[in-house]
DNA sequence: GCATTATGTCAAGTATATTTTACATAATTC
DNA sequence: GAATTATGTAAAATATACTTGACATAATGC
């Protein structure tokens, strides 16, 4: 299912897709498509995510 | 890194790295690994992990 | 002592996360 | 209204998570 918590997160900062994922290193599509729902990232993207958002893997990834 | 807090929460619970591994449907190397910290797990299994030791993303994962 | 259990590790294979390139659309701004 | 920005999506390639099978060792219990 979608990650509207991380997308709201990144809306927050006022940061685009394309943003976030430079600052995490990875493309655009990766980060569109974990918004998405569609898949299944690591744990240390998950984690470069989170700290770029200023949230905890609780906040973002827990259910 | 050695994910430590990961292995005593697993020996809190008497489980072996075999048992983990059967309830998170991986390898038991797959388990052996991550607590050895080697590599970088999916969010799903790193989820898995976390309910099957009554746990969450930042008790385990979160540095 | 022997059998069993728990763990470490390695090599080769398979599944899948991620990249790259590309095209499409809607919103915004000049 | 043309240019730019943000986003969605798709196909082919590459990197890497994870499996399988195997062997080694230490600890425990009979």
């Amino acid at each position: 299912m979608k990650n509207l918590k991380m997308k709201s997160a990144r809306a927050a900062k006022d940061l685009s897709q394309d943003d976030l994922a430079k600052i995490c290193k990875v493309s655009r599509q990766t980060i569109s498509a974990i918004e998405k729902g569609d898949y299944n990232p690591t744990i240390n993207l998950c984690i470069s995510i989170c700290k770029a958002l200023d949230k905890t893997l609780d906040e973002l990834f827990w259910e």
